[in-house]
RNA sequence: GCCUCGGUGGCGGAACUGGCAGACGCGCGAGACUUAAAAUCUCGUUCUCUUACGAGAGUGUGGGUUCGAUUCCCGCCCGAGGCACCA
C-alpha cells in the first residue's frame, strides 16, 4: 500500500467516527411527521389539507388545474392517470403484535407510496384492522376479558408499532371492521343483497368444527380439517345465511382477464369456480313404468341424467354408475328385483357410514354393485347394466355417470373388478391403439356407428344436435353459494328479525347499526352466544312494535302477539370475511354516515391500483370482494364496468426463521420487529426486508446480515454528513462532483426509478450501495492524486439526489440527512430527481471476444464506437490482433466471424 | 395423478430481448488500526489443477437448436404451493 494511500485511510478513519443515534433521530422525525401530518387527511375531511405537493411551479400550476377541477366535481376527484391507491390487505390485530412479515409488505408498499407521491402522483395510502374474529373470542372465553377490550389494546399495539417503523399511512381514515361505524354498512350491504334475492336462507348440510362449535364455508376446511383449530371437520343439518355467489360465476371467470394479477393465482380462482362444459344425457331405465304412476307407455319410463364431458364417447357405455345418495333420491329400490334388494340396500348403508371425505381420499377402491337394472343407451339402443358406488359422488354433476372403461381410468378400474365390457370408440389420431390402452384424450371416433371417423369433437357437437331430445348441452360449476352464518359472538350481527311464522324482515337502513349486545355469555355451546343476550331480545320486541305495528295489527286473528313479544332477532353473526371483502371501499369516504361510501369517489379513486397480499388469500378473499363489487356495480354504485376491484395484485412471500422455516413460537425462531428497531433502528430494519430477496421469494432471516444493511446506511450517513461539513466550513462554495461519481450517481437514480415500480427493491438498494462504496472508495484512493485535497467528491446538489433517492427505503435518516444538508422540512415532499441520461452513459464499453464460443481476450473501445454497425470491420480486425486472441486462431482458417454491436465478438475457426 | 411456481458459490441472492455467470450483502481468508478485543478500514474470495503465468469445469440432470444457452425446445430428477374418484 502507497503512502498517500494510507494516509488518506487515515484520514478518513479519524473523519469517520460519527455515530448516527437511529433511536433518538428516528424519534425526534417520527413527532415531527406526526405534529405537521404529514400525508394525512387525503382527501381533506377532517380540515387538513397535506397531501398536495409542496413543489415547484409546475406543480403549482398542477394543483391549481387541480383544485378547479375539484370544485366541479367534488372534493377527491383526480384524473385516473394521476391517482394511486395503494392497498395492503387487512390485518388481523392479533395478540402477539406486529411480525416482520407484516413490516416487509407494509415497507412494500410504503417505498411505492413515498415514490409514487415524490413523482407528482395522488396517493392514498389507508390502513384499517380486520378486527372481528375467532382468537380474540377465544381468549375470552378463556380468561373473561371482553373481545372489545382485547380487540382494542391489539390495534393500538400495532399502530404504535406500524408508526414506529414509518409507514406512511393515512392514520386520519384507520377503519376497524368491529366499530359500529363500519359494521353498520356491513349489516347495509347484507340488506341490500337479501333485498335483491342475493342472501337467502336455507337448510342445508354444513360443515361443523366440534371444537370451534360453529359452521365452517366450504373454502374453511382443509383436508378434512378446520383451517384454524385442525379438528376434524363433522356434517350437519342446520338453517343458514346463504349469499348467492353463484349468480356471477361466469363474470367471476370472464374477469379474470382484464387484471394483472399472477397467472398462478387466476389459475386457482378458475380452479375453484371450476367450471366444465359438457352435456346431460338421458338414460332410460328399462321397465320403471310401473312405478310412474299409471304411465303404460315406454315412453314414460324413469329416465337418469348423466353429466358428461365426452359427449364423443358415448358410444363406448358398458354400463352406468349411480352414486348411493341419488339411488335413494330417485327411489329406485322400488324396481330392484328380491335378490338384489338386501345386497344393495347393503352397500347403501355402508356407504353412507363413509364420510365424504373418506370416500374421496381414503381407498381409490372401487367398490360397487350391480343393481341388476338395465338401461338404454340413447344413441345406439343398446342395454346396459345399472351399478351403484360410492366413487360417483351425489354432489357432483347429476350423481349419475356413464361408465365408459375404455376411455376413463376410474372406469376403466371399475371395469376390470366387476368383469364388465370395455369397448374402443376412440383412437388417438395419428396411430393406433395399444392393446390394453385407456386412451382419454381426445382423438378419432370408431365403432361409433354414422359417426365413425369424426374428430372427437367434432362429433361430440353432431351428437349434441342430432340427439337434441336426449342430450342437451350443459355447463357444470363447483364453486357453490356462499355461507355466511356463524354460531360466535364477535362478528357483525346479521341485521334480521322473525316474525312469529319465522320470516325474515330486514332492519330498516336507518336503524342500523343493528348493535351487537355485549350481556352475552361467551362460552361456546353449539348454540349462538347472542341468544344468552336479554338485552337484544328486548331491544327485538320494541324494534317489532315500533316498526311493525301494522303487520302485527293485521295478524291479529292468527294469533300474533300484540306487544311483539313472539318475534326473534337473528342469533348468528356472519362470517368475517363478509367485513373484510368490501373495506377498500369504505376507505374512499372513512368517516361518511350517510352511505357506505362515497360516490365521486369511487368512481374517481376505483379500482386499487395496487394491491398486496398474502398467498393464502388467493381463494376467498379475492373471490369475495370481486363479487361485493359486481354486485354494487349493478346496484348503479360504482360506475366501473368490469367490476373487478384489483386492477393490478402481487403476493408477497413469507420471511422465514433463520432456520429456514416458517417462523412460529413453538419453533422458537421468530425474530421480533421491535427488537430489531431497538438495536438497528427502523431504517435498518425496513432496507435489510427489502434487500434480503425479491419481495415474491420466500426467504430466510440471516439475522448477520442485518449487520450489513446498518453498515451500509451508516458508510452513507457518514459520507452524507462529511459532506455537510465541508459546506458548512466553506460556505458558498461550488464544487463540481467528481466525473466519475456523476456518471455512477445518475446510473444509480436511473436504475432505482426503474426498479421501484417493479417491486425490485432488493436491487435497487445494491444499486445504492455501489454507490457508497465507489463514493468511499473515491475519497480514499482517487482523490489523493488531485489539487484539490478534502473534495467531498458530489456537489451540494447531487448529494440532495442522492438523499432524495434513499427517502422512500430509510426515510429516517433521509430527513435527517436533507436537514443536515440544511433543507427545508420535509425529505419526502420533494420531486424525485430526473437522471441525466448522457451522464450516466458509460464512455467505455468493454467488449468481449469469443473464440469457439469460448472466452479469449476483451476490447476496450469507447462506447460510440462499439455500439456501430458501421465500426465492425475495424473492430474485428482489431479483436484478432489481440494476443490472447492470436493464440487460439493462428495458423488456422477463421470460418465465421460474429459482431453484435454493443455486446460481442465472436470467431469460429 | 393433474395444474402452477421454482432448482445459480459456503449462505441470501444478481444477470436487459440469447451475448463477459456469480452484482450487492453475509460468511470466510489476509492485512491495517488497537496493550487486547469489539467496532472500523483495505485487499482477496465459484470449483479443480498450477508457485506463478495460465488451463479446464461450472447455473438440478440428459439431450437438442445456436457462433454463443442460467435464458429457447424435448425428456428426466428434486423441492414448494394448489387441486384431486369433478364424470
Amino acid at each position: 500500500m502507497s503512502q498517500n494511500q494510507k494516509q488518506a485511510e487515515k484520514k478518513q478513519a479519524e473523519k469517520t467516527p460519527v455515530k448516527y443515534q437511529h433511536q433518538s433521530v428516528e424519534t425526534k422525525w417520527l413527532d415531527k411527521w406526526e405534529q405537521e401530518g404529514l400525508f394525512q387527511d387525503t382527501f381533506g375531511d377532517f380540515g387538513g389539507n397535506n397531501y398536495k405537493m409542496k413543489a415547484g411551479k409546475k406543480k403549482k400550476k398542477k394543483a391549481e388545474k387541480k383544485k378547479a377541477a375539484e370544485k366541479k366535481k367534488g372534493k377527491g376527484a383526480v384524473k385516473p392517470e394521476d391517482k394511486m391507491y395503494l392497498l395492503f390487505a387487512f390485518a388481523y390485530p392479533s395478540g402477539s403484535g406486529l411480525h416482520v412479515g407484516h413490516v416487509e409488505s407494509k415497507t412494500a408498499l410504503d417505498i411505492m407510496a413515498r415514490y409514487n407521491r415524490m413523482n407528482g402522483k395522488d396517493v392514498f395510502f389507508p390502513v384499517g384492522w380486520d378486527a372481528f374474529g375467532l382468537p380474540a373470542e377465544n381468549y375470552a372465553v378463556k380468561t373473561g376479558v371482553h373481545p372489545e377490550e382485547t380487540t382494542k389494546n391489539a390495534i393500538n399495539t400495532f399502530r404504535r408499532q406500524i408508526k414506529r417503523v414509518g409507514i406512511s399511512y393515512d392514520w386520519a381514515n384507520e377503519i376497524a371492521t368491529s366499530h359500529p361505524d363500519y359494521y353498520q354498512w356491513t349489516q347495509w350491504l347484507f340488506i341490500q343483497l337479501f333485498q335483491n334475492g342475493l342472501a337467502y336462507k336455507d337448510i342445508g348440510m354444513v360443515n361443523w368444527c366440534p371444537s370451534c362449535k360453529t359452521v365452517l364455508a366450504n373454502e374453511q376446511v382443509v383436508e378434512g380439517l378446520c383451517e384454524r383449530c385442525d379438528s376434524e371437520v363433522m356434517q350437519k343439518k342446520l338453517e343458514q345465511w346463504y349469499f348467492k355467489i353463484t349468480d356471477y360465476k361466469d363474470e367471476l371467470i370472464e374477469g379474470l382477464d382484464e387484471v394483472d394479477w399472477p397467472e398462478a393465482t387466476k389459475r386457482q380462482q378458475k380452479n375453484w369456480i371450476g367450471r366444465s362444459e359438457g352435456a346431460n344425457v338421458d338414460f332410460e331405465v328399462v321397465d320403471s313404468q310401473s312405478a310412474n304412476q299409471g304411465g303404460k307407455d315406454k315412453n314414460d319410463n324413469l329416465k337418469l341424467t348423466c353429466f358428461t364431458t365426452r359427449t364423443d364417447t358415448i358410444f363406448g357405455v358398458s354400463f352406468l354408475v349411480i352414486s348411493p345418495e341419488k339411488f335413494k333420491e330417485f327411489e329406485l329400490e322400488k324396481y330392484l328385483a328380491k335378490d338384489k334388494f338386501d345386497e344393495v340396500e347393503k352397500y347403501i348403508k355402508q356407504a353412507f357410514k363413509k364420510t365424504e371425505e373418506e370416500r374421496q381420499i381414503g381407498e381409490k377402491d372401487k367398490t360397487g354393485v350391480n343393481t341388476g337394472l338395465k338401461v338404454i343407451n340413447p344413441v345406439n339402443g343398446e342395454e346396459a347394466p345399472l351399478f351403484i358406488a360410492d366413487y360417483v359422488l351425489g354432489g357432483v354433476g347429476t350423481g349419475v355417470v356413464m361408465g365408459v372403461p375404455a376411455h376413463d381410468e376410474r372406469d376403466w378400474a371399475f371395469a376390470k373388478k366387476h368383469n364388465l365390457s370395455i369397448k374402443p370408440v376412440i383412437k388417438p389420431q395419428f396411430r393406433e391403439l395399444k392393446d390394453n390402452e385407456c386412451f382419454t384424450d381426445y382423438g378419432v371416433m370408431i365403432n361409433s356407428g354414422d359417426y365413425t371417423g369424426r374428430l372427437s369433437l367434432e362429433g361430440r357437437e353432431e351428437l349434441v344436435e342430432d340427439f337434441s331430445h336426449v342430450i342437451a348441452k350443459t355447463t357444470t360449476y363447483k364453486l357453490r353459494d356462499w355461507l355466511i352464518s356463524r354460531q360466535r359472538y364477535w362478528g357483525a350481527p346479521i341485521p334480521i328479525i322473525y316474525d312469529p311464522d319465522g320470516s325474515p324482515h330486514a332492519i330498516k337502513d336507518e336503524d342500523l347499526p343493528w348493535a351487537l349486545p355485549h350481556d352475552v355469555d361467551f362460552k361456546p355451546t353449539g348454540e349462538s352466544p347472542l341468544k344468552s343476550s336479554q338485552k337484544l331480545i328486548k331491544r327485538t320486541h320494541k324494534y317489532v312494535v315500533e316498526n311493525f305495528a301494522d303487520l302485527i295489527a293485521e295478524h291479529k286473528k292468527d294469533g300474533w302477539a300484540q306487544d311483539g313479544s313472539d318475534w326473534e332477532p337473528e342469533f348468528d353473526t356472519m362470517d368475517t370475511f363478509v367485513d373484510s371483502s368490501w373495506y377498500y371501499l369504505r376507505y374512499l369516504h372513512s368517516r361518511n354516515k350517510d352511505a357506505f361510501s362515497q360516490e365521486d369517489r369511487l368512481n374517481n379513486w376505483m379500482p386499487v391500483d395496487f394491491y398486496l397480499i398474502g398467498p393464502e388469500h388467493i381463494v376467498l378473499h379475492l373471490l369475495y370482494s370481486r363479487f361485493f363489487t359486481k354486485f354494487l356495480r349493478d346496484q348503479g354504485y360504482i360506475d366501473l364496468e368490469n367490476g373487478e376491484p384489483f386492477a393490478k395484485m402481487r403476493h408477497q412471500g413469507m420471511i422465514l426463521g433463520p432456520d429456514h422455516k416458517k417462523m412460529s413460537k413453538s419453533k422458537g425462531n421468530v425474530i421480533n420487529p421491535d427488537k430489531i428497531v431497538k438495536k438497528y433502528g427502523a431504517d435498518t430494519l425496513r432496507v435489510y426486508e427489502m434487500f434480503i430477496g425479491p419481495l415474491e421469494a420466500d426467504k430466510p432471516w440471516d439475522d448477520r446480515a442485518v449487520q450489513g444493511v446498518f453498515r451500509f446506511l451508516h458508510k452513507m450517513y457518514g459520507l452524507v454528513q462529511d459532506l455537510a461539513d465541508y459546506y458548512q466550513t466553506n460556505e458558498g462554495e461550488e464544487v463540481k462532483t467528481a466525473a466519475k461519481l456523476e456518471q455512477k450517481l445518475h446510473q444509480t437514480i436511473r436504475k432505482v426509478g426503474k426498479d421501484i415500480p417493479q417491486l425490485k427493491f432488493n436491487t435497487a438498494i445494491a444499486c445504492m450501495m455501489e454507490f457508497s462504496n465507489e463514493w468511499r472508495s473515491w475519497l480514499v484512493h482517487d482523490q489523493a492524486g488531485e489539487e484539490e485535497k478534502n473534495h467531498p467528491g458530489l456537489s451540494l446538489a447531487d448529494a440532495k439526489k442522492l438523499v432524495k433517492i434513499l427517502a422512500p427505503f430509510a426515510p429516517f435518516m433521509a430527513e435527517e440527512m436533507w436537514n443536515q444538508l440544511g433543507e427545508k422540512f420535509s425529505v419526502h415532499q420533494q420531486t424525485w430527481p430526473e437522471f441525466d441520461a448522457d451522464l450516466a452513459q458509460e464512455e467505455q464499453a468493454i467488449i468481449p471476444v469469443q473464440v469457439n464460443g469460448k472466452l479469449r481476450g476483451e476490447l476496450i473501445l469507447p462506447a460510440e464506437v462499439a455500439a456501430d454497425r458501421d465500426s465492425e470491420i475495424e473492430i474485428l480486425t482489431q479483436a484478432k490482433e489481440l494476443q490472447s486472441v492470436q493464440k487460439w486462431i493462428k495458423d488456422k482458417e477463421i470460418k465465421k466471424e460474429i459482431f453484435v454491436p454493443g455486446k460481442i465478438v465472436s470467431l469460429v475457426v
